[in-house]
RNA sequence: GCCGAGGUGGCCCAGACCGGUAAGGCGCAAGCCUGGAAAGCUUGUGUCCGCAAGGACUCGUGAGUUCAAAUCUCACCCUCGGCGCCA
């Protein structure tokens, strides 16, 4: 959530914004109207709470006629505060859900874009590999060995689900440890939090209201699947205030995320886009001051789980009109995964700047007497497991069927170094 | 699910039976004092509206009663303990 301060301080920042992420100026006006309407009621409801607790203390020393009238008086004005009270409510639950509306203000450093094709490439890693036989896509590769079983995913949910096989599902477990124990080397604190969260949480990070029908949500309790570890790990910090030293404070955890993907086509064959996946996820709160170098730093420390399974990857810059809601600058990791030769998203790291922080009320205390400051938090994903299996079947590849294991990951597979 | 005890400002804790507008302590900070510090004393310490003066709000949440609610009424949430159920 933006501070409502700056936009009632400089609308045309706002509107300039709205612009450049491809959103609609409508929030911004409905916002200002709302907003104008409330501080100008809610002056007159404190003009009448003035007179009434005035009146209030007055009273007991009152006798006979005169504490009558005075309470005649207050019974009008009691009833004139309800009325506007009532007002200042609904104008205020109005404007509140309007500002949950209102994203997060790019960076300067932010190329402007409407969408993918605004993206630029700042770095990559790696070459993409040559064949001298026709690669296999990894789904075929997944089938063939009877590591991932697509049909008894679906008998058992639906479509969009799948069952990870024997070192189909081992593999997966290599990775997620792999990961784990490399963010743990770089000083990330592990979690392990729940994966079914309150709205509190979905709105403190920014999912709720606009990706609320992404999410999985249980009606009878009011909860939702977690549509990312960074909803549990962020929110763990809800309406906390933390000593300046206690930052920066770095976590790491592995969790499955829940997705509807409401818009799901057919061209999403495999485990590209699926409604259950685990992912490893990096989430920091920071100092303001630093916090698009901690970004790097952050974005890093993912590329490093990528360099150390040696997979080509590239690294775009989002453009405006293709950056998540919250994120103030987003950074994407795709791996090159060269069965169906596309670049895949395997993870996504972005610096929210205040935007969380406001909507969770996680604060921190600059100076020990000093007035407390909203934290910047980031996150990246420490990948996305589904997509990190892909770039690794279709890498490593090879022309009899066989899928080498790599190297960092065979620790954890007893030393293994094919799956066939 | 049942029974009991709790939820008060950054933290701790009083007030509740009997309604009159949050006491006290800790921490932290500033000032005074001091050669310097400690101690001591004074002041400050949350949110919102306002350029300011000032004002409003804040006792788990929401509603109600009342001129007036931390205090009375109702509903709900959470924490701790015990019991039950259960992998």
């Amino acid at each position: 959530m933006l501070d409502v301060d700056l936009i009632r301080r400089d609308p045309e920042l706002i509107r300039a914004m709205l612009r450049n992420r491809n959103y609609s100026e409508e929030t911004l006006d409905e916002f200002l109207r709302l907003d104008g309407e409330w501080r100008r009621l809610i002056d007159e409801s404190n003009g009448l709470k003035h007179k009434r607790n005035v009146a209030s203390e007055r009273i007991p020393k009152l006798k006979g006629e005169e504490k009558k009238e005075v309470i005649a008086e207050m019974r009008t004005v009691a009833e004139r505060i309800k009325q506007i009270d009532a007002t200042v409510a609904e104008l205020e639950a109005m404007r509140d859900e309007v500002v949950l509306n209102i994203p997060n203000i790019p960076d300067a450093s932010v190329p402007v874009g409407c969408d993918y094709d605004g993206n630029s490439v700042v770095s990559s890693f790696g070459k993409v590999r040559n064949f001298d036989f026709a690669p296999k896509k990894h789904y075929e590769i997944g089938e063939d060995l009877d590591i991932i079983d697509f049909q008894r995913g679906a008998k058992i949910t639906g479509s969009g689900f799948y069952i990870l096989k024997g070192d189909g599902a081992r593999l997966e477990r290599a990775l997620i440890q792999y990961m784990l124990d490399v963010h743990h080397d770089q000083g990330y604190r592990e979690v392990f939090t729940p994966a079914i969260v309150n709205t509190a949480a979905v709105i403190g990070t920014g999912q709720y209201p606009k990706m609320k029908d992404d999410m999985y949500w249980c009606e009878r309790d009011d909860l939702w699947l977690n549509p990312t570890a960074e909803v549990p790990v962020t929110n763990m910090h809800q309406d906390e205030i933390f000593e300046r030293e206690q930052l920066p404070l770095s976590y790491t955890a592995y969790l499955p995320s829940f997705r509807r993907e409401a818009g799901r086509n057919a061209d999403s064959r495999g485990i590209i886009r699926v409604h259950q996946f685990n992912k490893v996820e990096l989430v920091k709160f920071v100092h303001p001051s630093g916090s698009f170098q901690d970004l790097e730093a952050l974005r890093s420390d993912a590329e490093a789980i990528l360099q150390g399974l040696e997979l080509p990857y590239r690294v775009l810059l989002l453009c405006t009109g293709d950056m998540g809601f919250a994120s103030a600058k987003t950074y994407d990791l795709e791996a090159h995964a060269p069965g169906a030769n596309q670049w895949l998203e395997v993870s996504s790291c972005s610096c929210f700047t205040d935007f969380q922080a406001r909507r969770a009320r996680v604060k921190f205390r600059p100076e020990p007497h000093l007035k407390s400051e909203f934290v910047h938090t980031l996150n990246g994903s420490g990948l996305a497991l589904p997509r990190t299996m892909v770039a690794v079947l279709e890498n490593y590849q090879n022309e009899d069927g066989t899928v080498t294991i790599p190297k960092v990951l065979r620790p954890y597979m007893k030393g293994q170094e094919i799956i066939g």
